[in-house]
DNA sequence: ATTAATACATAGATTTGTGATGCATTACAA
DNA sequence: TTGTAATGCATCACAAATCTATGTATTAAT
């Protein structure tokens, strides 16, 4: 399941979660909803009706395994990427990259962007 | 209808449509396509049941108007921006790249990244 | 004559995000 | 101590956006 143009055209969001677990080796979904509200500086507010289903999907596909482990009082599932995912991030966040910079080019064609490697 | 956050996660077509065409004053729907496939160095495709709702859509906003021309024996459908569509362009275009910069930043955030004015 | 390219359009299926809702625990404030 | 916010997981119904497939029709090229 490689994220093409196609998919990315809707659905960043697959691509942040691996991109994120890449950097964080654990996460458990709560974690990851906080993180991106402070990385986006309160953009991108993902919501439980989003986040849980992409997690299930990701997980489902063989890119993410996860674990129950109770932290005070409370149970965390937390995720992680299987070596599958880990090579499927690496090619989801080029292939994101690769569209971020195309759309920019189509609304700003007139100004060359490097965003570097990830 | 201002092209939110929200909406942004899927649906940069909008944005793009209403982009291309502050900056040629008239387009029809073929000719929408092709350029974006030439500025996207052929990544990006849009294909007509794409297309086609989505100028029905801007039209039915009040952010298009279309003029019916005979060109070389063929019927093409011109359309350009209203004033409210011009309006609505920056400000979409304004918030596609927000948005843009916002994803850069979530999957990069150890480089800081101006993409400048729009 | 047939195929590719041009040009528009719609119906149906799929994907994906949101809102609403539900359950449960912990921390804090009134 | 009682309520509320925050934490933490989850699912369902719904809406929006896009794609596939299909249809029609003309022109250009083979």
């Amino acid at each position: 399941m490689s994220f093409t143009q196609k998919e990315l055209l809707k659905g960043t969001l697959g691509p942040i979660i691996l991109n994120l677990l890449t950097e964080h080796k654990k996460m458990y979904g709560y974690e990851i909803t906080q993180h991106i509200k402070e990385l986006s500086d309160g953009k991108i507010l993902i919501k439980e009706g989003s986040l849980y289903p992409a997690l299930h999907k990701l997980e489902a596909d063989g890119l993410l395994e996860s674990e129950q482990l109770e932290v005070g009082g409370r149970l965390r599932k937390y995720y992680k990427l299987t070596r599958k995912g880990k090579q499927e991030s690496v090619q989801a966040s080029k292939e994101l990259i690769s569209f971020l910079e195309t759309v920019h080019l189509i609304i700003n064609p007139n100004k060359t962007l490097s965003y570097g490697g990830i």
